[in-house]
DNA sequence: TTCAGATGCGAATCATGGTTCGCATTCCGT
DNA sequence: ACGGAATGCGAACCATGATTCGCATCTGAA
């Protein structure tokens, strides 16, 4: 928590408004239409209000990667407890997850796409390291629960080909997914329509995992 | 060619020496460290004559583009037009093609990755476009090679599936090549050593076109 | 050789957007 | 209801980096 902690009961109101704005304003301007000024206006407040909470603009948006990741990944733990997925054979279960994983990139686009960029190219090496922690860790649960059908998978080294595969296939989505500010990206949309999208990589990363 | 067009001949050395200045400052210190002064004193120039050539920043940076991606378009028709990929079975193919595709990345990461930065965060739709079609050239040839294997490929639909297949294959390779400023994506790193890259490419590749 | 146009120079200017700071207002314990 | 701390305000300030422009020098055709 890099905000300067608030003293009084409206200012923390002002803080949850001044955070929710950034993530608007983010989500809807893009990164480069996230200006100071524009985050305070949205959020009904003036400039000096929003250093009066945040030592600088970088914080702010720390605060907001923090705190989308975080419940990012609570939502994904709670998801991947639910019953529904026990005893699930394993090409079912990854049609899911991959399914799960595409809906999550169409429901949080824009912002993914601004925090991507601003943690891209942000320049300090450990903050960097600690986004890309938090926005793994719901992969490395994926492939937990993957790994527990470990005999359906014929890959010379299952832990391996089940991690790497997710990893490629994030990496690959993320780019199908939030390159173009539109939408999907033309080229894979001249490919195939966007319900087919799943499938097909479903169908890759089966392959991959069968050996 | 977005350029002032020179009409002395010392001029015209003075575009080479421009351009290929911006190139190395945009691979040596990327996006954000390669400012007009920057460019202007590696090419042993002034700002005034960056001026004096191109209307803009942006003028030279397009030009860059343009160029990096004509010469790699041309490198990749003469190497595919090779006569070692005639006639050879697919998945040899596959591979070999994918080695290459990794070792483009791997020569050009610091160039590519500025201009990839440069091109997402274009506002300008077109220039978007234009680049895209650019850098996809290379894929589409690749994809004709392989299609004329399509006796071996099982899956339903093998012209969809070879280009999506590559499609995907280099956005992931894209994210895993580019996206730290450092070299191989960390996470990568610690799931497998770089040289096996290529092959678990490939597998997941040929997995997928097998149907 | 001459000179008009081309080239090169770089300090000054401009634009953008982050940050500061002195003042006004509000809160809350006493 | 008083007074000091907390909060909010926003015009002014500052840093960065792109761009301009008047001047000096060079080139090459006549």
């Amino acid at each position: 928590m890099s905000a300067i902690p608030p003293r009084q009961e409206r200012s923390q109101r002002t803080l949850d408004q001044l955070l929710a704005s950034a993530e608007a304003v983010l989500a809807r301007d893009g990164l480069e239409g996230a200006t100071v000024p524009a985050i305070a206006a949205h959020a009904g407040l003036s400039v000096g209000s929003v250093y009066r909470r945040f030592p600088d603009k970088d914080a702010l948006v720390r605060e907001v990667c923090e705190r989308f990741f975080e419940r990012g990944a609570a939502a994904n733990r709670a998801s991947l407890e639910a019953a529904r997925y026990q005893g699930m054979p394993l090409a079912r279960l990854a049609r899911l997850l991959i399914s799960a994983m595409i809906a999550g990139y169409r429901q949080h686009r824009g912002l993914l796409r601004a925090l991507h960029l601003y943690i891209r190219t942000h320049e300090d090496r450990a903050f960097r390291r600690r986004a890309d922690e938090l926005s793994s860790d719901a992969l490395r649960r994926m492939g937990d629960l993957l790994l527990l059908r470990k005999s359906e998978i014929g890959h010379p080294r299952p832990e391996r080909a089940v991690r790497f595969g997710l990893l490629q296939l994030s990496f690959a989505l993320r780019e199908m997914m939030l390159s173009d500010p539109a939408g999907l990206h033309p080229r894979v949309a001249q490919l195939l329509p966007e319900e087919d999208l799943a499938g097909e990589l479903t169908r890759m990363y089966l392959g991959f995992l069968s050996g």
